[in-house]
DNA sequence: GACATAAATGAGAAGTCTTCTCACTTACTC
DNA sequence: GAGTAAGTGAGAAGACTTCTCATTTATGTC
């Protein structure tokens, strides 16, 4: 679990403590191959620390996205989650079930030049956000 | 105010009514020449029709971006919404003062093929949002 | 290993934004 | 002008997030 060890080393070198429950949501999130939400998290970290409290999911991620590890995404759905690492990357969004995956292919940076004549802007930034149907929820109509 | 007419024609088309409320609210989104969030439309709003109530803001913007006469504006925290000609376009938002502008180019069709094998998704739709700094607020960086 | 202490926690209250409910009002058709 | 179905206001309800505070615990020091 190389990137929940390496979050924590973030966390230490940070100065916080590793607690049992940040231990917890870490493990969860390296063990989830797709962003999850606060309360997926939450469910998941639950397993390896039951009595573990909805407000400190909240806190470790404010923590670790104080220390860079982990970065808060607002869905156009206006569902968020959690992706990490942070960086270069963008996100399909499930309309079934509300599942997100990552991708890093963008081909909008060679857009720019176009639309900064077009509008007089001096575009800095994009966001992208696909919407389509995940795999799973995929086979599950084919199914019916 | 062109864009508040047109916005009620389209919603008649669709076999909306045209209350007072919903002008009320058409008003308040082409009188402002930056995206509002729904309170800050309710609070403008009011001032032409007074005993509007907040769900009938959420009710209208509902209702328009049915008929597709607004969107939400993604940039300032994803929570606000502006009004868009109907077609196809995106948005480029200025980070300074919030004013938005439209453009139609958009190459991230080509995108997705690879984006689906990628990810396995179908994917459906799109959302670009760009972000920068308007002529306006870019002559008044370099003035000073 | 025991201790001190400041950070972290759990549980639930509170806050924010949005949607729902339902009795009442009103725009539109005839 | 009357009938009627869409639309409304007010407040309840719901989802998500943050705050509060008494209690617990990770960590550095001895």
């Amino acid at each position: 679990m190389s990137g929940s060890t390496s979050l924590a080393e973030q966390l230490k070198m940070a100065g916080f403590r590793m607690t049992r429950q940040r231990a917890a949501v870490l493990r969860a999130m390296a063990d989830s191959p797709t962003p999850l939400s606060a309360l997926q998290l939450w469910n998941q970290a639950k397993r390896n620390c039951p009595c573990l409290g909805l407000a400190t999911v909240y806190r470790t991620l404010d923590v670790l996205n104080m220390v860079g590890g982990v970065e808060r995404c607002h869905a156009a759905s206006g569902r968020s989650f959690v992706s990490c690492p942070p960086g270069d990357h963008h996100h399909v969004v499930c309309v079934v079930c509300g599942r997100v995956a990552e991708f890093s292919r963008c081909n909008v940076a060679s857009l720019i030049p176009e639309v900064s004549r077009e509008t007089g802007f001096h575009v800095e930034s994009h966001l992208l956000e696909l919407a389509g149907i995940c795999p799973t929820c995929l086979a599950e109509e084919k199914a019916e």
